[in-house]
DNA sequence: TAGCCCCTGGACAACGTTGTCACCGCCGGG
DNA sequence: CCCGGCGGTGACAACGTTGTCCAGGGGCTA
């Protein structure tokens, strides 16, 4: 009673707001046993139907409801996994966090997720607040390059699973798209219908995709004999700030690009800015995004892009991870998934005739 | 040892594989006693240096991480909460979720989150779910109309807040955008470029939302004293092909509509598409969309939208939670963001001069 | 030098659930 | 009539942590 609020006392007799009733409580109402409430609650089988109805009228009339948190402290399972990803606003994100759930809702765990903007400390610090959850896995899109942080987390039985970037300095299963063979396709198409002299608007180099989809252009470039002029790559963030000024770089040098390859979704959106905000030259730029987006299509001409399906990255990623819980053992695996390159118009348009 | 699994057994002599170490192995390691360990972990004052440099070295060999689920159960607070809303992967809960998540941080909380897909009984499911697992508060966006199920949970110290549309048959806090006056808005805006025949694409009539921006345009058409054709209204799913065959329906009708009110972003996506399909008329059809979208400028015309800040109503209502968490009383509070018209060219659209 | 207090550290119960095991009464068979 | 078995039920420990309380020792003051 001492630690009874005193405004509260005569109001809830029986118990303090905010605590809750047990299947102590119910019990003692029902006039049974403790492991027989558990029982009917569980679905167990072994009790007669007339104490089976006791005890359901004693847990509504109680309005009780189970305490996960013990169960789970019981059970040693969670039931539930983590996403950590970097900008759940992100229209890249939020597919595929919608495909980890669902994926989880069919095995009956729930999803707690986190953003880590991009930011490695605050990677770190999620990820490890999952682990004193003791989610039984962890679905994981990196900000950071080292998670040996991660490894007594795995050894102890944390199954977890890197989507659109590897794991630094740690062993782990991956589901990547395949950013190397998007890039180069891409940047390819943009040869094939006659460009030269191609920009490249990238993301920060550290980021393993942008990095692989900078090795893709480079790639294509080179196999088509092509040089690249420092001046037609930038790197970092993706603000719209600094692309506009790289972008505007680009087209405005003395030789400037006739086309130019944005290097994810966000990019494109400003570059696709820039571009309709500049006077109308006699050849448009030609202009290839990697990431589809929505109304992509619409937009005239219609933006071409290498898709990656992020639903579809979700969806592998969060099965693998299940099937790992499952106990499927093995290496670690690394999956690749194909891009797809849709031609909308801004990625065939020719170079100038004089070029 | 009999359930240690064979291939596990000299990997691992000293635990079994999944099981972590404890506060009372790392106690027994350090050689000091179980509650020192706890004082050292959570920063308690009282330990000696000396004292404590031994139990840290004791967990860092051990790997140990201290198991919030006990935490949990001990100490009542979960210091998470959870946020139930439609589809994740719609571009307008994105922010709203990462706003959420933000403030949740803020307050040293996680995120739980869980998908309804609009069905009243996956919303019931969840939300239940959560609150078995005692998060300490709920936001809900709500898919069903009757939430009288949540009154024991709230009863018992769940503090809950309802987004984007009100609870149903219970009372409690709601943030709300002002989908009436927004709809109003539009429609007044249209009507004053001239327009008198004005369609409306609709949600599902069960949705408030949907119900408010029906009772908007309602309100305007007859403010200015039009009649209502019922061949103007359409209101249910929000799939493609449903929106494309009502909008063409209104378009090719012998009195066709000169302007469409879109009650929606994936409505109003798919008006544009429909529009874009069309020959072009001699006079384009004027659009106006509920709530705001990338690259809505891009398009040519522009797209005129009804804006509300899908961020800014996931910030108020995990800010209001959290005053709730934090003790404030009162009653249930109804707050409703106002929206914003943003002209960009479509909603200023005149109607055929013949009209 | 005696007495007292503070500072550090540990023993123990409790949180609400589930798994194990034992008990009770009743049945059929010997 | 007794015994074995079985279906139904409950007592109890354990999960890993935190809060309470107490003990012991060292330093300070009178």
């Amino acid at each position: 009673m001492t630690d009874t609020a005193p405004g509260t006392a005569n109001r809830t007799p029986t118990r303090r707001y905010g605590t809750r009733p047990t299947m102590k409580d119910v019990a003692a109402r029902a006039g049974v046993g403790l492991k027989t409430v558990s029982r009917v609650v569980n679905g167990e089988p072994g009790v007669t139907p007339d104490t089976e109805r006791r005890v359901q009228e004693a847990i509504t009339a109680l309005g009780f409801r189970r305490n996960d948190s013990a169960r789970i402290l019981r059970k040693g399972r969670t039931a539930s996994i983590g996403l950590v990803l970097e900008d759940l606003a992100d229209p890249f994100y939020g597919p595929l966090s919608r495909a980890v759930e669902e994926v989880a809702r069919a095995h009956g765990a729930l999803l707690i997720n986190g953003s880590s903007a991009e930011d490695p400390e605050r990677e770190q610090e999620l990820v490890l607040a999952l682990c004193a959850r003791r989610v039984d896995g962890l679905v994981i899109i990196p900000a950071g390059h080292d998670h040996r942080y991660l490894a007594p987390e795995m050894a102890a039985g944390i199954a977890t699973v890197f989507v659109d970037r590897p794991a630094g300095r740690i062993d782990a299963d991956a589901v990547l798209a395949d950013s190397f063979g998007g890039s180069h396709d891409a940047v390819a198409h943009l040869i094939a219908h006659g460009h030269r002299r191609i920009g490249f608007l990238g993301d920060l180099p550290g980021i393993h995709t942008a990095a692989e989809r900078l090795r893709g252009y480079h790639a294509a470039m080179s196999e088509a004999g092509l040089p690249v002029h420092d001046a037609w790559v930038s790197l970092g963030p993706t603000d719209p700030e600094r692309v506009r000024t790289a972008a505007t770089a680009m087209l405005d040098a003395a030789e400037p690009v006739t086309a130019l390859f944005a290097g994810n979704n966000r990019v494109t959106v400003t570059v696709v800015r820039v571009l309709a905000e500049r006077p109308a030259p006699a050849t448009p730029v030609a202009l290839i995004g990697f990431d589809d987006f929505e109304l992509a299509d619409l937009l005239s001409p219609g933006i071409t892009v290498i898709a990656q399906d992020s639903a579809q990255l979700g969806r592998t990623a969060a099965d693998l991870l299940f099937r790992r819980l499952d106990g499927a053992g093995g290496d670690p695996r690394r999956l690749v998934l194909p891009t797809r390159l849709i031609p909308r118009g801004s990625g065939e348009l020719p170079p100038p005739a004089t070029s």
